[in-house]
DNA sequence: TTCACATTTCTAAACGTTTAAGTTTGTTTG
DNA sequence: CAAACAAACTTAAACGTTTAGAAATGTGAA
C-alpha cells in the first residue's frame, strides 16, 4: 500500500502549521490570501487527499447517508430489480452526490440491526423507502439523526416524509374506470393489512366504489406480493372470474405481470379485460401496448427526498418538511370505454 | 446527538483495559475465556457499537467497497434504469453485504476524481462495471487496491476480471440466425470504436456472416446508445430497409426499443422481422413477446465479482483471476424460421 | 521455595484530522 | 510612542480505535 500524504506533509512543504492547512481546506476564513495560495501549491504538488476517517472522528460528519431499500421476502436480497426502487435510487444518487454526499444502500435486515450501521458508520442522515415495523422508526428516533421517509406511512410523524396521495391516486383511478362503463372492477394489490401503500390503494378503490353505490365484493380482490410474478400468477384466477370487465393493479410491475398472464391464457387487453396500472414507472414503455396507469414523478420523490435530508443536516432549524407530491391520471391504451 | 459509548465506556464497565476490549471485539485470541465474558457482557449492557471511522484511521479497512457504475452521456446520472445494471448492482450487493461490507456506488465523474474518493474513504476494493478511458484504469493501479474489473475490456491485463465472451455469444447468436435462413441480417449496436462489448458483439456478428460467406454490408449496422430510445428511433429506418429479415440487438434493452418501435409502424416480430437480443435480462419477461436471446448470468457475474475482490482484501495471495462466464442461446418466440 | 516460561492483561503510541485557546504580528488610535 | 485591538497563525488536546511491547500473573519443574 502506498503511504498516505497527510496533513502534516502538505505543512512541512508550505512552511505553515497543520492546523492552517486545515483552514485552507475547509474554506474557513482567517487566513491571509497569500498563504492560502502558498497552502493550496503545496497540496496540488503533493497531491494531497484528507482522510475522511479522520475528519469524521473528529467531526463526526462523514458524508455518507443511509438509504433503506426493501427486501424481497425468500431470500432478502434488496428489491432493486423492480424499476421503482432503481430508479428512485438513481435519482437519489444524482441528487446526492450534486452536494458531495455518498449513499450506502442497505435493506434493515443486516446482522447487527440498522441502527448500529449507522452509529458505526457516522451517518449524517438516512433516507428510508417502504414499511417497515415500527419497532425499526423506534431505533431511528434514537440515532436522532437527519431522516427523511418515503412511502413509509409511519404512525409517527416524527420524522420529515415524502411521498404521494395513494388514496387519491387509486380513487381516481377507480373512478375513472366506473366513468368508463365500468362496474366489475377488481383488485390485484400486495398485503392489504400492513397499512402502507397496498392498503392506502385498497381504500382509495373502495371509496371510488362507495360513491357510486358499487358493492365492494371480495372475490374480486387479489392479495399477494407486489412483483411481476405474482401479477402472472394471479392471471389464471382472474380468468376465471367471467364478471370482470377490468382490474385495477395497484403498481405497474403488478399489472404488466398480470397482462402478461392474460394474454397467455388467451385474454386479450383491453378487448376482453381493461387493465390498469399505478406509478408510470419507466420500464413499463418496453410493454407493447401502452399502459392506462396512475402516474407519480419517481424521480422528483427520490430527488426531494436527497434535498430534504441535506437541508436538514446543513440547517440546524428543525421544521417538519411533509411533502406529498401530485398524481395524475395517464389515459393510453389498456382500459376499453364500455358501452352498457 | 447522543453521547457516544466508547470503548473507554466498556473497559471502566468491565474493570479491564481498552486493549482487551478491542481484543474481545477483534475476536484475537489470548484472552481467558471468564474475562471474554465479562467484557460481552459489558458491551451488550452499554450496547457499544465501534465507530469505523476510528478503526479505519488506524488499520486502514474500511469494509467499504466502491462499485463504479456508467453514466448516461447527458447529465451523468447512473445508469441504473438499465435493467442489467441495477441486476448487477443487486447481486453485488447481496454478496457482499453477506460478509459485513458496504458499498458506495458512483460514477467516475465526480469533481475530485474517483481516485481521490477511494483514498478518501480508504475504500477496500473496487468494483468495475463497464468501459472506461485508459487513463482512468492507470489511476486505480496507483491506488493499488484490489479491483475487479466487469465487462471492461481493459487492454491492461494487470486487473481480476469477470465477462463473458461476447464475441463468441454474438457468433452464436448470428450463426443461429443464418442456420433459420435467414441472409440479410441487421444489428443495432453501440459505439463500434470504442472497442467494449458492442465492439466485441459486432465482431462476432461478423465472424459469423465471414463463415458463410455472406457480405457485410454496412447500412444494415444502426450504430447509436444502448438504450431503449435508441431502439426505438433506429425501427423507422430498419423499417424502410425492405430486404432485411431479421435484427441482431446486441442488448435487451435495445431489442425491446426495437420491436416497440417496429410495432408502432405496423410491422409484426416475427412474422414480418425477426428479433434476436442478448443478455436475457429480467425485466424482459414483461414483453408480451418471449424474446429470443443471448443469455448471460447476471446474478453470477455479480456474486463472482463481489467474491474475488473479498477474497483479494483478505488473502495476500495475488494470483490474477480472469473469470469468463458461459453463454447461451436462449429460443424464444421473436426469431422466425424462414424457408428460402 | 525458586526459577523459567507461558499466558493474560495493560500501557502508551499511533492513525490523520478539527478546533478552542493561546501567541505572534500588524494596525490603529490617543 | 505606547496601548489597545484585530488579524493571522500556532499549539495542543481531542476524537475512538489498534497493536507493539512491557508488565503482571499463573503454572510447573527442580
Amino acid at each position: 500500500m502506498n503511504k498516505r500524504v497527510t496533513i502534516k506533509d502538505v505543512a512541512r512543504e508550505a512552511g505553515v502549521s497543520i492546523a492552517t492547512i486545515s483552514y485552507v481546506v475547509n474554506k474557513k476564513e482567517g487566513v491571509r490570501e497569500e498563504t492560502a495560495e502558498k497552502v493550496s501549491a503545496a497540496i496540488k504538488k503533493l497531491n494531497y487527499i484528507p482522510d475522511l476517517s479522520a475528519r469524521s472522528l473528529v467531526s463526526n460528519r462523514s458524508n455518507l447517508i443511509g438509504v433503506v431499500i426493501p427486501q424481497t421476502e425468500e431470500d432478502k436480497e434488496l428489491m432493486l430489480k423492480n424499476p421503482f426502487y432503481s430508479e428512485f435510487l438513481s435519482a437519489v444518487e444524482y441528487n446526492l452526490r450534486k452536494n458531495n454526499f455518498q449513499l450506502i444502500i442497505s435493506g434493515t435486515n443486516i446482522d447487527k440491526g440498522y441502527l448500529d450501521m449507522v452509529v458505526e458508520r457516522n451517518m449524517d442522515g438516512i433516507i428510508v423507502v417502504g414499511m417497515y415495523p415500527d419497532e425499526f422508526f423506534e431505533d431511528l428516533k434514537k440515532a436522532n439523526i437527519p431522516t427523511v421517509l418515503v412511502d413509509s406511512y409511519c404512525k409517527d410523524h416524527y420524522f420529515h416524509s415524502v411521498q404521494i396521495n395513494d388514496r387519491y391516486g387509486a380513487y381516481i383511478a377507480t373512478k375513472y374506470l366506473i366513468e368508463n362503463g365500468h362496474e366489475n372492477i377488481g383488485i390485484v394489490t400486495g398485503k392489504i393489512k400492513t397499512g402502507g401503500v397496498a392498503s392506502e390503494r385498497y381504500l382509495g378503490y373502495k371509496d371510488a366504489l362507495k360513491e357510486f353505490d358499487i358493492p365492494i365484493i371480495e372475490k374480486n380482490v387479489f392479495e399477494g406480493n407486489v412483483d411481476f410474478e405474482f401479477g402472472i400468477q394471479v392471471a389464471k384466477q382472474i380468468s376465471k372470474n367471467k364478471e370482470l370487465t377490468v382490474v385495477f393493479a395497484i403498481a405497474d410491475i403488478l399489472a404488466l405481470g398480470l397482462i402478461k398472464g392474460l394474454k397467455s391464457v388467451g385474454i386479450n387487453i383491453p378487448e376482453d379485460i381493461s387493465v390498469i396500472g399505478f406509478d408510470d414507472i419507466y420500464i413499463s414503455k418496453i410493454f407493447d401496448l401502452g399502459l392506462t396507469t396512475v402516474k407519480q414523478d419517481i424521480y422528483k420523490k427520490g430527488q426531494k427526498a436527497a434535498e430534504i435530508v441535506m437541508k436538514s443536516i446543513f440547517e440546524k432549524s428543525k421544521t417538519k418538511q411533509e411533502i406529498v407530491l401530485p398524481v395524475e391520471i395517464v389515459i393510453r391504451e389498456t382500459v376499453k370505454k364500455r358501452i352498457k
